[in-house]
DNA sequence: ATGGCTTGAGTGTCAAGA
C-alpha cells in the first residue's frame, strides 16, 4: 500500500499537478494540505475523473485538508476532539485498513506570536486526542505537514534558523509528545540522503540551493512502522513551473 | 536588518505562509 501528503498551497492552482501525481505514482491514498478553498469549489468531478474518492474539509482562503483515496474512505471524522477550532485543519478516515490522519499543523508565525501560543496549545490537543486514536484503531498513520523541523539536520542552516518557528524547542518537544505516544517517523526508519527537505522557501532561489526543511513527516503506530518497507521525498513536482513550496512524501506499507 | 516569492482577497495592496 502506497500512502502520501502533500501541502499543494492552493488546490485550485495546483489541481493539474496532483492529477498529474496521482496518474504517475497511484498512490492508495494522498493526503492534501493547504487546499485553501470552500467546500462548494472542491474539485471532486476532476478527482474521481482520475479515479478517486475525496474527503475534505475546506474554507476560505487558508487551510483546508483533503484525503483522496482509490477505495473510497470510510467513517471520515473532522478536526481534533476536545479542541474547538475554526480552522480546518484535520480530517481522518478510514482507508484500506488504516486510519489515515490528515493534518496541517499551523505554522506559529513567530515566537512572540499569539499564533506561537495556539500552535502549542493545538499541538497539545492534538497528542491528546491522537492518543485515544492509537487506543481505538489497530493501524494509525499521521500524514501531513507538522510544520516542525525535528532535528538540526533536519534544517538546512540551524544557526540561521535558531529563534524561529518550527525549529524552536517547544515544538520539538511537542513532536518528540507525538513519537512518545508510540509513533515513528517513517522518513527515519531507513538511510537516507543528506540534507533531506520537504520545503524551500519560494524566494532566495531557495530550491535550487537546497536551503529547505524537512517539515513535512509521516508517522505510523509501532505495528505499522514495522511493516513500512519504504519512505522517501519526491523531489520532482517542486522542480515544476509554479511548483508548491512543498514536496510530496510517499511510505510504502506492506500488507 | 530587511526583503526576497506566492496565494487569495479583490482591483488597492495587504495578510499569511515558513
Amino acid at each position: 500500500m502506497r500512502i502520501a501528503t502533500w501541502n499543494v498551497n492552493s488546490l485550485k492552482v495546483r489541481l493539474p499537478q496532483v492529477l498529474d501525481w496521482l496518474a504517475k505514482h497511484r498512490p492508495d491514498a494522498l493526503c492534501l494540505q493547504e487546499i485553501k478553498l470552500e467546500d462548494a469549489n472542491f474539485p471532486e468531478a476532476a478527482i474521481r475523473a482520475a479515479g478517486y474518492s475525496a474527503a475534505f474539509s475546506g474554507q476560505k482562503t487558508y487551510n483546508g485538508v483533503a484525503i483522496l483515496s482509490r477505495e473510497p474512505a470510510a467513517n471520515i471524522a473532522f478536526g481534533i476532539d476536545g479542541l474547538d477550532d475554526p480552522q480546518r485543519r484535520v480530517i481522518s478516515a478510514d482507508v484500506g485498513g488504516l486510519r489515515l490522519v490528515c493534518a496541517y499543523v499551523p505554522n506559529g508565525q513567530s515566537l512572540d506570536s499569539d499564533k506561537y501560543q495556539y500552535k502549542l496549545n493545538w499541538l497539545a490537543a492534538f497528542a491528546t486526542w491522537l492518543e485515544g486514536e492509537l487506543a481505538a484503531h489497530a493501524r494509525v498513520a499521521v500524514l501531513g505537514d507538522y510544520n516542525i523541523a525535528p532535528e538540526d539536520r533536519d534544517v538546512h542552516d540551524p544557526k540561521a534558523w535558531e529563534g524561529h518557528v518550527l525549529v524552536s524547542p517547544r515544538e520539538r518537544d511537542a513532536f518528540r509528545r507525538l513519537i512518545d505516544l508510540g509513533f515513528r517517523d517513517s522518513f527515519r526508519l531507513f538511510e537516507q540522503p543528506e540534507k533531506s527537505y520537504t520545503w524551500w522557501d519560494y524566494r532566495m532561489h531557495g530550491f535550487k540551493r537546497n536551503l529547505g526543511l524537512r517539515i513535512d513527516h509521516i508517522l505510523l503506530g509501532r505495528d505499522l512502522a514495522a511493516n513500512c518497507a519504504a519512505c522517501s521525498i519526491d523531489l520532482e513536482p517542486r522542480r515544476h513551473e509554479r511548483p508548491s513550496d512543498h514536496a510530496p512524501v510517499v511510505a510504502e506499507i506492506e500488507s
